[in-house]
DNA sequence: CAGCAGGCGGCAC
DNA sequence: AGTGCCGCCTGCT
């Protein structure tokens, strides 16, 4: 089993996918892109969810800033207004940020 | 720790 | 309808 590419309804777009697996990680936790790309269906496709949140719109329902790289941190540029937005509400869920870096090993949503 | 190459999907031409 | 280029990535060197 890789993990059920969740079909609660089926996306009629793997973008759609992407929102309907963003949409089950729960507060306080963060996924990586491509365990994201991952539920939704889209293994390797890491990108393909970094390019979709990248199209959310600002007032947007979804916890995108759940949302890191590999790396445990925010893959957004440092001086962007959504780094700081997505640190914000991080911290906001008890998600503890040291130094710019989340613990996968603590906050990862493990499916 | 930093840099290069690889692989997947979307959108534009 | 087909091809090419780009991207909030990842893993290896």
């Amino acid at each position: 089993m890789v993990s059920a590419p969740l079909s609660p309804s089926p996306a009629a777009t793997n973008r759609e996918a992407i929102y309907l697996a963003l949409m089950t990680v729960p507060a306080g936790k963060v996924i990586t892109y491509g365990q994201l790309a991952s539920l939704a269906g889209l293994p390797g496709a890491a990108r393909l969810a970094g390019s979709v949140l990248c199209g959310l719109p600002d007032k947007t329902e979804l916890p995108w800033h759940r949302v890191i790289n590999a790396q445990g941190k925010i893959s957004l540029p440092v001086d962007s207004s959504g780094y700081k937005k997505q640190m914000q509400r991080l911290q906001a869920e008890g998600v503890q940020i040291k130094n710019g870096k989340i613990s996968l090993r603590i906050y990862g949503y493990n499916n």
